[in-house]
DNA sequence: CACATGTCAGGTACACTGACATTA
DNA sequence: CTAATGTCAGTGTACCTGACATGT
């Protein structure tokens, strides 16, 4: 054994009472998570925004920016800019609803599905990375526990709306 | 075609390729774990990293302010005013390090070990609200879980060094 | 000299709120 | 009238960089 009698502490280490709060693992492991992401999202000018928004439009088809909002968990408010992006890059359009003058139509673009499919690999490549200390069986456990989590815990909105009680998505699925 | 019976894509959930993403489930139990632990922690005026250094100051002794930067993972320029906050507060007190000039030597008062008392168990019942879903079996593995992930990537940064030798770190940019 | 420390002064991204005009 | 939509204008927090005076 290593007792390590005068210099127990590093000084320069987190103290094990941090390091086994849940909450503090998750954040930690949350913001290495994000990092892998953005870093490989950044390599084709994307951010992790944008790839939600085209997957929910390639998976859903066209939609108001409301039911995006909705959809990917971003702010109706933030969801602008975003669609302003992407719109710029020609990844999708934004047409006027003609049955709800008060919408936007969103449909992808040939060019934004090719891009998507682009950033799909880069994120797949970063959840590789990220899980890669982990053997194949604790990642889908990992995953699976993580699913329990999220699937009960609020959302903390569901896209800009005043008050909300809970709009069904669940289905424990 | 298709009457869609009662669960058909209700337009406003998230698409199932979005939610089995290991980096966005992270981000979302993440998000979850931190309004839990803020709630609570608010209800004594407090924030996380107060708590951080309060753990950090109880577990290790007095330190600097650097030293606090490295142990818990706030930047030095952001841990000015966290301390600032907690010495309002009289929960600790700054005095110049004799034999250092350059350093403040931060010890925790007695009112701070209270106040520390306090948010620890606020701390401990917002783990247990956001751990409620999962079987006491469970919620070891997902904390053994994210500590092997949290362990093998890295923290982003040392407390605002001005530049760093990677000990085996990316490429990147 | 190079380096560490405490501090301030930013900059970005993300979460979130409020308001407002338009349209249902 | 109530409510949804798209938009802008903010707030607060975390993360992160740069610079600088002081001191080692």
């Amino acid at each position: 054994m290593s007792p390590t009698p005068a210099d127990a502490t590093p000084a320069d280490a987190t103290p094990e009472r941090l390091r086994a709060i849940p909450s503090r693992l998750l954040a930690g492991a949350a913001a290495a998570a994000d990092r892998l992401v953005n870093e490989r999202l950044a390599t084709a000018g994307a951010r992790k925004w944008h790839f939600a928004v085209l997957v929910a439009l390639a998976e859903t088809g066209p939609a108001s920016q409301a039911e995006l909002s909705r959809r990917t968990g971003v702010y109706r408010s933030d969801m602008v800019a975003v669609l302003n992006e992407l719109a710029d890059a020609g990844h999708l359009v934004r047409d006027p609803d003609p049955v709800d003058r008060r919408r936007n139509v969103i449909t992808l673009t040939p060019a934004g599905r090719a891009h998507l499919h682009r950033l799909d690999a880069l994120v797949t490549a970063a959840q590789q990375d990220l899980l890669a200390p982990l053997a194949p069986a604790e990642r889908a456990e990992l995953t699976r526990l993580l699913g329990l989590l999220t699937a009960r815990h609020r959302p903390a909105h569901d896209g800009h709306r005043p008050e909300n009680p809970w709009p069904g998505g669940g289905s424990a699925a």
